[in-house]
Formats: structure tokens, sequence, C-alpha cells
DNA sequence: AGGTGACATGTAAGATCTGACATGTCAACC
DNA sequence: GGTTGACATGTCAGATCTTACATGTCACCT
């Protein structure tokens, strides 16, 4: 369900796209908050097409086939983001890296969460650079006053900060007892 | 993957435990770090036990089989830990409502950061009690001087605090703008 | 003219996950 | 003696997701 509403709101964002278009949207744009290949992406858009959410608007050149949202596809969208409860399966590997942490010896364990502040720290980077970018150049006003995605890409870099100060005191932990 | 980590990693600390066990485990407490439901989780268990991984040690009353790790499972799940990079999928229901917010007028904007924040104390509630339970009783240590699990409950119940923080600034900010 | 690489769309096998169905044991309470 | 509820294990259909395979267009560079 939860694909089908985020190419419902990519498409509202858009006006039009492609299934190309929203794979590349996935890739940039929305990788911190759900994640889906154009594999996923094509089939959801025709079975949306058949359900009638969404209609094939024009088609382009190299059978590019562009898409743009119908009046039950934004009915469906409201519904859900007014009435649906975010109770989505929790699953986090770095959280089960934590948990498993304690198996290791207090060495390997450093090493571990030395790895995985890394790559905390690149994730920090791609999200702050996302935020420069949307900030340099002006995006068109979403209908709350408040730009399009800005408030997920915040929360977003909130958490990766967390993560990173958890590791840090975690690793400080470790090291005064070695 | 990560399933039978995590299914490997319980039974380390458990020492020993059955498929309903590993079950309840999940639901009170992991569930912050990794979902399956025993439908997962008892095919799962026979599929180890034909890789070696894991061993029936002994069955109990009412078809109860208490399953232990062998040597290759410890081989397996230490590789993991050591030489995996968590590189899971982000999918967040959260962070696709927080992303579509937008979408909605302010007032409407309003009400659904209202649920989720609800729904982040709920959560955060739950977790603190957990940390509060495990702080009563004391827990058997681990290898690394840090009790099981806890380093996970930390990380969850930050993240959890910092939803909540960018609720409530998500909330104030819309409010300013009416 | 040929090569490279971004553009563009699909299919399909296999793994994983969810939710419902199905079955039976045992202890406690009424 | 009967009911309720926790204990305990499984299967299966259908949805979802990943990875790889497969095909073809178009612009640009050499």
């Amino acid at each position: 369900m939860s694909l089908r509403i985020a190419l419902l709101g990519l498409l509202t964002a858009y006006g039009s796209a492609s299934g190309y278009d929203l794979t590349k949207a996935f890739e940039r744009s929305v990788a911190h908050v759900w994640q889906a290949g154009h594999s996923q992406i094509y089939p959801e858009l025709a079975k949306m097409t058949a359900d009638g959410l969404v209609t094939v608007e024009a088609e382009g050149a190299r059978g590019r086939k562009i898409y743009s949202i119908t009046s039950e596809g934004r009915t469906e969208l409201r519904a859900w983001l007014v009435g649906h409860d975010p109770t989505g399966p929790a699953r986090s590997e770095v959280a089960l890296q934590a948990f498993l942490l304690p198996l290791l010896d207090p060495g390997e364990a450093l090493d571990v969460l030395e790895r995985l502040k890394a790559y905390v720290e690149r994730k920090l980077a791609e999200l702050e650079a996302l935020w420069a970018a949307k900030h340099a150049s002006p995006v068109p006003e979403g209908t709350s006053g408040v730009k399009f995605g800005n408030l997920a890409l915040d929360l977003g870099i909130r958490q990766t900060r967390t993560t990173l100060q958890w590791a840090n005191d975690a690793i400080a932990q470790l090291e005064r007892r070695p």
C-alpha cells in the first residue's frame, strides 16, 4: 500500500512524471523515507492505471509514458494521510547490530561501532547536502507554506544526528572500560 | 538474512529457547529493532536446523522444542556482526506521512501531526517502561560489560525522543502560520 | 561509423513478510 | 465437568521486495 501512496504523493508534487522520473525521485529525494527500484515501480504504475488512480497523460520519446494522478488517486492519497496510523514494521540493521554488540569482546565491538559511526556520518553528509541543495535553489511552495519534503528531510537529519551522537557515546562508554 | 541473525543472537543471549519463547522475545524486547511473527520464525528455525546453525536440544511438554545455537551458528553470527555493513532499506511510514504533509491544508496537517505525536508518545512510554523494567531487576551481564540489548534500547529511546521533538517543532511551525 | 552512457521500460525467479487458517495441550477457575 | 486462556507448533495464500535478465532509443564524443 505504502508504495502506492508514495507514488501518488510524488505525482502530486511533480504534477506529472514518467516511471523513470519516479525511479530517480526515489533515488534522489525520497531515499531516506521510502525505497523502491524500477522493477517495483513499473508494475505498480500499471496496476494503479488499471485501478484508475493514475492515467497515462502522454507518451514521449523513447517509449516514455507520462503519468498523472486522477481524482480517485487524490481521494485515495488524502484518505491514507488523514486516516492511516503509521504502524509500519520496525526493521533497522543498525539497531540490530547495536542489540547484538555485547556478544563481541570490547575490542571488536569498538571496531563495529566505528564502522557504524562512519556509515552514519556518510549518511548525514548526504542528507545535509540534499538540504543545502534544496535551500540554494528555491522549490515551489507546498499548500501548507512548508516546502515539499522539508519536514521529512528535517526529521531524517535529526534522527541521523541522534544516531551519530549515540554512536559516539557508546564508543566513549566502551573505551572507559577496556 | 537478518531474521536468521536476530534468532541466532537471541539464542546466544538466552542460551536456549523454543520458537514460542523467541516469538515472545520479538514481541517484548526486540520489537523496536526487528519484527517477526511466529509464522516466520518456525519455518526459519527449521531451515536453520537443516543448515546446521541450530539444533533441537530437547523436546518438552506440549510439543515444545528447545533450540540452541551450534558452533557453525556462532561463526555465522560473528561474521555478520563483524563484516556486514548495515545498508538495510529505509522505510518509515512516519517519515512518509511527514513527506506528504504539505499536500494537506494546514488544519488537516495539524491533525495528522497531533496523531503522529500521540503515536510517538505511546511508543516512547513503552520503551521507557522496558528500560525501567530492565534496570529494576538485574539481567545477566554481556561479554562487553554492557547489559544485553541496552545499547539498542538506548538508541531506540533517543530516536523516539528526537521524533517527538521534531513533531512538536513541526506543530509549532504550522501554528505560527495559520 | 562506432562506442559510451544516460534515458526508458519491462519481465521473472526467488526471497521475505503478513494475515489467516488449523490443530492440539495444559492449568486454573467456576 | 466445562470453559477460558496461555502455551505451543505448524501451513498456506497472497503481497511485497530484491536481483538479475532483457531490450531498445537517443545524444554526444571521437
